[in-house]
DNA sequence: ATACTTAAGGTCAGTTAAAGTCAAACATTA
DNA sequence: TAATGTTTGACTTTAACTGACCTTAAGTAT
């Protein structure tokens, strides 16, 4: 078996004995025990714990440092899912617009919601992005919000 | 826990028994009484109880001397207008986290809020702007996010 | 008043304890 | 065998913590 799959099985395994789809983590302490570099658990999470996958990563530095790895609630909306599949890498805004309205109409998000989605990617926020990088980051941090609403 | 959040944890409470959230202490008596070196107070205090954050540091050195701190108190608008001022342009990952923490736990947000602006300014999010504009960007989405909740 | 002593708090640079990054080596699969 | 996925470790960044030394205020003796 794959370094990597036993410390997905792992990750998994603390996120299910946790009632709130919570597992926070010590990075070198579950590398010790389970037996692999540090950075191997980075790439774990990478590669299998991404938004797209259901999963948010916060993490700390520093002393008591942590990675807390949590488990979006899939019970709520799969058409939220659905949307969020449907976003490819980028958008521009017209259709971040149609996306965000589309949300609301279908009271998939609440208008507060809505709002501060709409700021977020509005033209101010996003004027100190390059033009070049804008829709790739309108895809990203739309997906990332409509990710802590389902 | 670590130790900056013990002596964090202990302030807070000082705060909250005093009817006018004013905690006046002794740096060193609060020190021993923790089991902390007392510099640890002071970095405690620059850490986490900054102006930004809503609160005022006095103290006064010498025989009878102590360190007071202070929560501002101000309306909802007013405090979350003087939040979106004190942003400059730019901020780190840390600042922002301490932000959206803090205005949540001065109910200046709700949950939701705080979870769609962690989550618009995560590292997942935020992996396709550029290195060298992150913290511009992060700055101008919180500041328009906060903005919405005026 | 003046100088000395004591009792505070302040500062800062250095150490330690985390997590993050990245490129190169290695393995697997189409 | 070319492309893709995995593993590794050296190096970087960040946050927490510590202690030696500094500054300031109050009290006290002359």
């Amino acid at each position: 078996m794959r370094m990597s799959d036993i410390i997905t099985q792992r990750i998994l395994e603390l996120l299910e004995e946790s009632d709130e789809s919570i597992a926070e983590i010590q990075r070198n302490e579950l590398a010790s025990l389970i037996g692999c570099v540090p950075s191997q658990i980075n790439y774990v999470l990478s590669s299998r714990f991404t938004p797209e996958q259901g999963y948010i990563i916060e993490s700390r530095r520093g002393g008591g440092g942590y990675v807390r790895i949590s488990r979006i609630k899939l019970n709520r909306s799969s058409a939220l899912m659905h949307i969020i599949n449907s976003i490819g890498g980028s958008l521009d805004p017209m259709e971040t617009r149609i996306i965000i309205e589309n949300c609301l109409q279908n009271k998939l998000i609440s208008e507060e919601a809505a709002r501060l989605m709409s700021a977020a990617l509005s033209n101010t926020s996003i004027c100190c992005v390059p033009q070049e990088y804008r829709e790739y980051f309108r895809a990203a941090v739309l997906k990332q919000m409509l990710l802590t609403q389902i």
